[in-house]
DNA sequence: GTCTATAAGTGGATAGAC
DNA sequence: GTCTATCCACTTATAGAC
């Protein structure tokens, strides 16, 4: 194959993303290093080479979303300020600041991706870490505190959870599902349903 | 090897057992049939005989894990019912019984790994399926309305994704994993700590 | 009912050319 | 910076003995 030629750096970029998007699909043990490849547009040992291993391609994949995901969250909160919103609705200001995130690319799936593999040493680990980041991200710069906090957290989990599960497939077909993903999501459903849609 | 020879219905739910232990651990993708054949204590080749595919494999436990957790729920709702237990606190009842089930073996894990594989034609919906179902359980049977199943729903993911990761183990080294835990778990910590723990 | 042996396929990683 | 060729380890599944 004949790959233009372009700098290491912006090719990494490149592979970070097609790779969030591969592993957010399917995982890291169900994703390949190939399917990798193809979605950026290469051969698969140059992904590889790049990374030096698919888990360290993964970490990477994983640390770039935790950053992404804290950086949104502390831009959000910098606009919450400037409206002068309190505990509760900066809380719902929030939430709708991550359906954005679902939306504007593939940080959120790989981010769970990676919270189901707590038995690896390095990832589970890299996982706990940054979960614990934005725990506190929430409680402490956000204000939510322990109860708004976690509140916050067990919706986002059901979000990715209903994410994962492309229960949005079903959103036409059965009125369970709708309501179930109206619920979850509130007034940005079409997020969802854009999100679902687009994986495949 | 030298195995004993049992009846293969009685093989068949230790291999089952042992499937859900090792499956809701390192997921549909990162186990091997012969790890699910070390942990049942028998030769990789009699678990694929057994039941034709790993995949399969998979679909069994994922069933028998669904239908576990719909028949405690539907005990729960039974003694609800007995003690006269209204709204808020059957709610609150049925919370203590999740955790139970977490306790008692391998049912929950299974069942949010399942949740991860929507990208897979058959397991994905069959997974779909079987949440609905449960929300349909929650919402209807146990007389929670859109709102509270959500909730429950919500807390219940959160939980799951507290225990994949592992966060039980950063408990007595991270005061903020320890606070997030309590807070998920409510007075019921202890289970989430030995499941954890076991699983290593 | 359960095993050993093994075929067939897949996937991560390395070597080396261009 | 990127590819082709290829090695080797691992995994599922089958065949057939006991």
């Amino acid at each position: 194959m004949k790959t233009e030629r372009i700098p290491a750096a912006e090719r990494r970029e490149q592979i970070l993303d097609a790779a969030a998007r591969v592993f957010g699909e399917r995982g890291y043990a169900g994703s390949t290093t190939d399917q990798v490849a193809q979605a950026a547009g290469i051969s698969q040992p140059y992904v590889v080479r790049m990374f030096g291993s698919k888990e360290k391609l993964f970490n990477e994949v994983l640390d770039r979303a935790a950053g992404q995901l804290e950086t949104l969250f502390r831009e959000t909160l910098a606009e919450a300020e400037r409206r002068k919103l309190s505990g509760a609705s900066r809380k719902e200001f929030l939430g709708l600041a991550y359906l954005d995130l679902v939306e504007q690319g593939h940080i959120v799936l790989p981010l769970m991706q990676a919270f189901l593999l707590g038995h690896d040493p390095a990832i589970g680990a890299n996982a706990r870490e940054g979960f614990l980041r934005v725990y506190r991200l929430l409680r402490d710069e956000a204000g939510l505190g322990v109860d708004g906090a976690t509140e916050f957290l067990a919706g986002g989990m059901l979000i990715n959870t209903l994410l994962t599960m492309r229960m949005a497939e079903l959103y036409d077909a059965d009125p369970d599902a709708r309501e179930l993903v109206d619920r979850a999501c509130g007034s940005k459903v079409e997020i969802m349903l854009d999100a679902t849609r687009a994986g495949r």
